[in-house]
Order: C-alpha cells, then structure tokens, then sequence
RNA sequence: GUCCCCAUCGUCUAGUCCGGAUCAGGACACCGCCCUUUCACGGCGGCGACACGGGUUCAAAUCCCGUUGGGGACGCCA
C-alpha cells in the first residue's frame, strides 16, 4: 500500500484564514492518522500579490497551531523545492512538452480583447469562455504576432468531448458536462504558471496521494484532470471539504471580524481551542464527547464522517471551548499567555503570584483573554467609578457601608475567610441579606454589580484598597 | 446567465450510504430551577429542526424526481 502524501498548499497572498487553518488541520490530521506524510508548499505564483513576509506568517501561524509539516520550504525534502517559484522549470519543460504534442497552445491575445470577447459572450447569454481565436493560427500568424512583440501566454485545449467524471471522496461521483471549460491558460505572459496546471503538475511530481482542499476548487477540478490526463500522469484522490461561511452566509472573508488564525492569537485563543474548534467544523467522531486532545483528534479523524454542507462560523462557540481549555488545562499553564493582556496598574500593584491568583480566578469563565482588561475590573487598584446601578446601590445602603467600614477596619487577619465571616456578621447585626447585603458592598468595592466572590476580590485587593474605595463611595453618594 | 455543490433546532452536528429501534439524539447560545446569604462555576430542566411538492414503499429525515433557498466556480487569483 502506497504511503499517504497530503499537501496544504497556501498561496502566501494573505494572512492564514481559519478556512486555510481548517483545511491544514484537516490535512494534517488524515496524514497523521493514516500514518503518512504532511506536505507544505507555496503557492507564489502570484508574483505581484505574494510575499515572503506573508509566508512566514503563513508558517508561524502554522507552527502555533502545532501543525508541523513533514516537508516544505524552510525545511525541504526530498521532493523540493516547496516554493513554486522555484520549480518553473518545470512547469516551462511541461508546457512546452503540451505545445509541441499539439495539445496547447501560444496565445497572443491581449487583455482587452479577452475583456470585449467576455462581455460579448455574456450578452449573448453564454458562458465566458475564450472562443479559440489563437487555436486556429496558421504558423505564419503566430510568427507575424511574434515579431510584433505581442505578449504570449500558452492555452491548454479542452478536448472536443470534454466531459469528465471525479469520484469525491465526500461527494461521490461528480459529473463535469462536456463544453463546461474553455481553452484555459496554463503559462501567463510573464512565464509563470497559472494555478491549476502548477497545482496538478506539482501533485503528480510530489506524488500527493489526496487532495483535500476546500469546495471552491471542486468547479477547478476537472481542468486538472484533463492536464493529467494529457501529461500522461495517475491524478490522486480528491476530496473537497464544505466552506466555511460567515454570518451572513457567504465565504468567509475580511469583512466578518477577524478571521484570521494570527488575530485569534493575538486576542488571546488557545491554540487547543482554536484546533478544536475547527475540527469541528466540518466533521464530528462517534459519539457524544466535543473536547478532544490533538492526539484524540489524530486518532478518531475520518475522511467518511466529514460532512459535504457548509457550515458558519460561530465565534461563540469557540469562546466557550477557549474557556474550557482554560479550565481545564489550568489557569498557570495560560500564565504568560494572559499577562500581556493585564492593564498596566495592575501589573505594577500586585506580585506576579498575586496575578497568578487573579487570573485563575478569571478563569472561571473566560472566553479569550482579550476579555480579560474588562473582567479585570474588580481588581484594580485605584477607586473605581459608579454609575448607573452600582451608584443606585451604594445610596440605598449607607448605613450598612458606614457599618462595614467600622468593621472591615478592625480586621485583623486580611484573608477571603475572615472576611467573608465578618460581611455575614454585619448582615446579622443589621438585618439584611442576600443582594441586600452583597451588592451595595460589590458595588462600592468594584464599581459592579458583578464579578468573582467577593470576598476574595477584598482579599486580593487589600485592606487600604477595599477601606478606600467604600469611603469614597460614601462620599460620591452624599452628592447626588 | 451557464455549470457544479449543498439542504436536520438560531449555530455546530448525530441519524442519511445499508428505509422501520427516534412523537429525531448531543453541544453552543437563550430561558427557568437548584447550589450559593453576593458573582460565577457546576447540576437539573425547558425552548427549539427533518425547506417545500410529488413519487417509490406496508413503512421515508433516510431512496428517486422536481421546486425553492443558500453557496461556489466560470481570471494571464489561488
């Protein structure tokens, strides 16, 4: 049996989209399970478009989601190079190969020709296909247009009967019509590749077994069939994964927030989560468990349980997996991860094992860390300001504050016990209880009428903090 | 416009291939209750879907056809 090769093949235009993350992922996993090889290649055929910057990018974000490569650009292998502008060699040596056996093209026509052609194909409700002008040059023709200096690209010819079958690992058999393609360019003008005939001569050339790559490349198919078929060469498998759309359902893009894996690190996702997530978008193992190691992941992962309709990405979800990850594998593990996103008054007021304490706390119920300036709140050092409820809160129970400042000041032993003792005494001495008693108290310590367990937000905060802040509340509410 | 793909709760999905076991199961979100003299977490419960129409069959979410809806492709982008 011939070992699994599976490639993801970004083209470094952009920044990796979680659609890209998901096709990586779902890539690497069958190679992983299936005990085969991951291979990464560029696709910077684009010369105007791609960027070297771009592609590092492209590879950190890949590495952060632990999706190593077995071979690929930074580390090649022995189907290299992994960067399609280095192999035009070999897309030259192809196309020639086409064009001399009578099954492509030069063609000389100009951007603007194409334009008017297009235009008129379409008023007259056809398919905008190039019509074969340059296929019937006689040898006289090409050599006038040559010496003109025309710009010269190379066309494949689709056969006369076109139509051809693909057998999707997720879709079955996918039937292409005869006349749905016309001649399409294979080498551009500038002597680069076009997408397709790079793609297909690449796989062949690694030996790629399956291709699994998302939906919008099921319609491309059939040209790259029809290149290996006149290159002589065994396509792989093919497998085309739904899209992933956004709210609005439609392709995911720019416009839908933030996409892009490199935003979600930065706002502070857990890579766990993020890998989770995606897995299941698309897919789902037997039975009922959601929260599943990589390993897991490698393990369960099945082509046949990937579902072929698109689904819509729901960051709500993913923010509660992020707070399950967080949970779950510990708040210290996420330590450094997190502190970045502490403001900067509270780095200064406390030591690190006191913000150690206050983000696992936070990580009760935290979706990213980016929510963590604002979950902070309570923390802060400084006195924080009422408004709205909290204000309203704080009027109606001075006494109870006055009564509190009293009490709180003669606290001794400064720990969440102690003190959440002496808020039950002071709600039995005058009376009240419950949101009575907590939130007038909340409210002129936090500024909130919600946040972690109280007495552990005093503890933490300290007695000078706590004192401060209660007597400043006082005041605020003696002046309406 | 043409071609291709897709169609189960608001969202992710199980069930579909091999029709009966399902008044369609789980998860997120939402709502309620319990726990908690606060806030969460957690536990329990609720709301909520087979797009529509025809067939085939004793029986259809499951098979077939059509309609509608959504998406994708039709580039010297990938």
């Amino acid at each position: 049996m011939k070992e699994v090769r599976v490639r993801f093949a970004p083209s470094p235009t952009g920044h990796l989209h979680v659609g890209g993350a998901r096709t990586a992922l779902f890539n690497w996993l069958f190679a992983r399970h299936e005990g085969g090889r991951f291979i990464l290649r560029i696709e910077d055929t684009d010369v105007e478009r791609s960027s070297g910057e771009l592609e590092s990018g492209i590879l950190d974000d890949l590495m952060w989601l632990g999706l190593a490569w077995d071979e690929g650009p930074d580390r090649g292998g022995a189907f290299g190079p992994y960067r399609q502008s280095e192999r035009v060699a070999l897309y030259r040596a192809g196309a020639e190969r086409l064009v001399a056996e009578g099954r492509a093209y030069p063609c000389f026509c100009t951007d603007e020709e194409l334009e008017s052609k297009k235009e008129e194909r379409r008023r007259a409700n056809l398919p905008p296909q190039y019509d074969g002008t340059c296929r019937r040059l006689s040898g006289d023709e090409r050599a006038r247009r040559r010496a003109e200096g025309r710009a010269e690209s190379v066309r494949f010819i689709v056969p006369p009967d076109s139509e051809r079958r693909l057998d999707d690992l997720l879709r079955g058999e996918v039937v292409f019509p005869s006349g749905m393609v016309g001649d399409f360019v294979i080498m551009r003008s500038n002597g680069l590749p076009t997408y397709n005939f790079a793609a297909a001569t690449d796989d062949a050339a690694m030996e790629i077994t399956h291709v699994i790559r998302g939906e919008e490349h099921l319609s491309n198919t059939v040209r790259q069939i029809m290149i290996y078929e006149a290159l002589g060469l065994e396509p792989p498998r093919f497998a085309h994964i739904p899209l992933i759309l956004g709210l609005d359902r439609s392709k995911l893009s720019k416009r839908h927030g933030a996409p892009n894996v490199g935003d979600f690190h930065a706002r502070g996702y857990p890579a766990e989560a993020i890998i989770n997530y995606l897995a299941f978008l698309g897919w789902s193992p037997p039975g009922d468990r959601e929260m599943l190691s990589l390993g897991e992941l490698v393990e369960k992962f099945r082509l046949d349980r990937v579902s072929p309709s698109p689904s819509i990405f729901d960051e709500v979800k993913l923010n509660w997996f992020s707070s399950q990850y967080v949970k779950s594998l510990g708040a210290r593990r996420y330590l450094d991860d997190a502190l970045p996103h502490f403001p900067q008054d509270v780095k200064d007021a406390y030591p690190r094992e006191r913000l150690a304490e206050i983000f696992e706390i936070l990580a009760e119920n935290l979706p990213s860390f980016s929510r963590i300036e604002e979950e902070i709140a309570p923390f802060r050092p400084g006195i924080p300001a009422l408004a709205g409820d909290a204000r309203e809160a704080v009027a109606g129970a001075r006494e109870l504050l006055s009564a509190s400042l009293v009490s709180l000041g003669e606290c001794e032993e400064w720990s969440a016990a102690s003190l959440g003792g002496r808020i039950k005494e002071l709600g039995t001495r005058l009376g009240v209880k419950g949101k009575a008693l907590y939130m007038p108290l909340r409210a002129a310590v936090t500024g909130s009428l919600h946040g972690p367990d109280l007495s552990r937000v005093m503890e933490i905060r300290g007695k000078e903090s706590v004192l401060r802040a209660i007597r400043s509340a006082l005041a605020g509410a003696e002046t309406p």
